[in-house]
DNA sequence: CTAATATGCTCGTACTACGAGGATAAGGCG
DNA sequence: CGCCTTATCCTCGTAGTACGAGCATATTAG
């Protein structure tokens, strides 16, 4: 218990200099009320414990200067990893959050066991790059995750693939969408929201809502299936095995639908390709598929009532293609109440690397709980 | 900063009181691993405040007896008070959560002065039984709870009306469905569940997500509108503004369309009335909306990935009228990976009382927090 | 009555946090 | 260049919480 609560501030300190990146020593003891013997004490703690390094602020009218907090050179790293359809990314990032080293290679063959085998052998190539320095693991999957599986990757194409044992150290996992969407809620788009709703369309279209930057995982951590509400036709079924899911009237195979093409093998190359198209039929397929995903997100807004949403992936083109129907399937499909101050709906701000962002911001998290402190503080005095 | 964490164990022990009633002090300490020095010390601090009272607990076998933690017969109360279309009712709870001297007022008039008219005299009158014991209100509102206002009271027919000011105590709103999730959350059929959903029928459908026991309430406290999800049909316009609200298709209104009926005045006891019939009209619509209701839900588990369902109001008899039906179109919207162990489907435990449970049990939060422990302290030590 | 067992209490120690006062490192100004 | 002002940092005495060992206490089993 003791254990733990001798963090508990250390904790704080450091949530604080990862929130706000570049903060003063003295900012952040008055923002977290701390006494100036406190965060002496403190900040010596952590940089002894090569968490934080301090250097000279630049100075700003009279005063004794004061320093800027920022990670140590020689402080803890994750891994942060996306696995996606065609290929594999990883990078490792500091408490700062910034991710550097990106590698990304393209899969050699479509097998899981040959796949994470590639992945498992980056990971070796990582530690044995850093050393104790890295701690934890974060994969971000292109599909859905279920306890420590992932199940129901449409573009993988995986039977059940058990995820555990890819390395060593702790290990966390989390749908793509999801940690996209921890990244715009953290520092993307929704970065004043304290409920935001995160949506991302590429194959099908997933997301999740965020309080206070923490996803909303569910019981096995395989929620966020937005995709796979029946906003849409009952009458048609869906790969996942249910009817009706919304994912059918927004992404590459709605517009083939509309355009009376065949099935596309992929539905967002497909997309990209008719989002490029300004003959008249397109441009009618994709205004209804504006107004499928504005009328759906109308609805989540009346369900969670967020601050704000946030659109990713293929979502900001394709409102783009028909602002004016969008608008109208949003606000025609909110109660009327939320119609004076509708949440805006936003592009988000990190593009392709949101998933691998946001693994790297759940893996700090993990690495800066106070669990996570006392044991680095352990193996660092230690040796 | 000091001043709350200094509650902290304390706010952990009042929690474990109040989650395990008849917890004995020895459990309560190795739960908590606290050591036998602390846990006297805590108790013997928590009994001075009058906060709880220790009673000898019944032997169990060798060994000095322990005792038993329960609230104290003077500690601090909370008013739940539940706004309904036709009354208000109102109790008083302590620690325990258990509600007491609970009294239903029918509305006089409609008008939304009078009736928080009543309700305020109704409070003054509890502050002058109780004193300074009673510490916080907390309202339960049939309808859209949106920052401090009740906007959308599809039962009331009130415009927005401001609930603050109620009482000068600390007031805590929720929406009745919200909290009789709570409710069922912590102390009803799904006490089990770290993630929960629970959804209630009445006159169109409601419902909460809860993690933890803490429900989400979204950024104004205007979330769970699970009615307003559009799962029906686009067609049709919603009182609420919107457009093919699922409350459409699974409360007494979807009843007498499928009937050929008229919009009923109160789709509540229209639909209690078509319940009792057994003629095969009315059967069949009662399979069409247990269809409806089983269809949505599944929607719903994709989403939120819960442990638990539990279905209040007139959801239990709904989806008894034709389990059958309920259950193919629960399993048929399901995520193909979510049938092996789909989440249990059960009926609330708590029945009418749940929104007041509710409110008591969000009001004794806000009571045992460290804040609020820290606040009665002050006020029990400065007498 | 005694042994066994489980729990409560006392007290010395460790550690975190606070707060007051002094020390320190700049800029501003004559 | 030296002194004042300003903002911050550091030191140290004090308070309060938590821990842990040892002892005290209350009960059952035999």
């Amino acid at each position: 218990m003791a254990s733990t609560a001798r963090w508990q501030t250390a904790a704080q300190v450091l949530a604080q200099v990862r929130r706000r990146p570049g903060i003063t020593r003295a900012t952040m003891a008055q923002e977290l009320h701390l006494s100036s013997g406190l965060a002496t004490e403190i900040t010596a703690r952590l940089r002894a414990l090569r968490l934080i390094a301090e250097t000279p602020a630049p100075p700003r009218g009279r005063g004794r200067p004061t320093t800027v907090l920022g990670p140590h050179p020689g402080g803890p790293l994750v891994a942060a990893v996306e696995l996606r359809h065609e290929d594999w990314r990883c990078a490792v990032a500091g408490l700062d959050g910034r991710l550097a080293g990106e590698v990304t290679r393209r899969h050699r063959g479509r097998d899981p066991r040959a796949v994470l085998g590639a992945i498992r052998a980056g990971l070796a190539e990582l530690r044995a790059a850093h050393g104790d320095r890295l701690r934890a693991v974060s994969l971000a999957a292109a599909g859905t995750v279920h306890d420590e599986h992932l199940v129901q990757s449409a573009t993988l194409g995986w039977g059940p693939v058990d995820l555990t044992g890819l390395t060593g150290l702790p290990l966390l996992f989390g749908n793509d969408a999801t940690l996209a969407g921890v990244a715009e809620a953290r520092t993307g788009a929704a970065t004043a929201a304290g409920t935001a709703l995160h949506l991302i369309v590429e194959t099908g279209i997933g997301g999740t809502l965020t309080v206070g930057g923490r996803p909303a995982t569910g019981a096995h951590g395989a929620a966020g299936e937005y995709g796979h509400l029946p906003f849409g036709d009952r009458a048609r079924r869906c790969p996942c095995g249910a009817r009706g899911c919304w994912d059918l009237d927004v992404d590459g195979r709605a517009l083939a639908r509309h355009l009376g093409a065949d099935e596309p093998a992929d539905p967002r190359s497909y997309a990209r390709a008719v989002l490029d198209r300004t003959d008249p039929a397109a441009r009618a397929a994709l205004s209804t598929v504006a107004a499928a995903l504005g009328s759906g997100i109308a609805g989540l807004v009346n369900l969670h009532d967020p601050d704000t949403v946030t659109l990713g992936g293929l979502g900001a083109p394709l409102r783009a293609a028909d602002p004016g129907a969008f608008a109208a399937a949003y606000t025609d499909g909110l109660m009327a109440f939320h119609r004076t101050q509708p949440p805006p709906v936003v592009d988000a701000t990190h593009g392709d690397d949101g998933p691998l962002h946001g693994a790297a911001l759940l893996g700090l998290d993990h690495i800066t709980s106070e669990a996570g402190l006392a044991a680095w503080a352990a193996d660092v005095t230690g040796r």
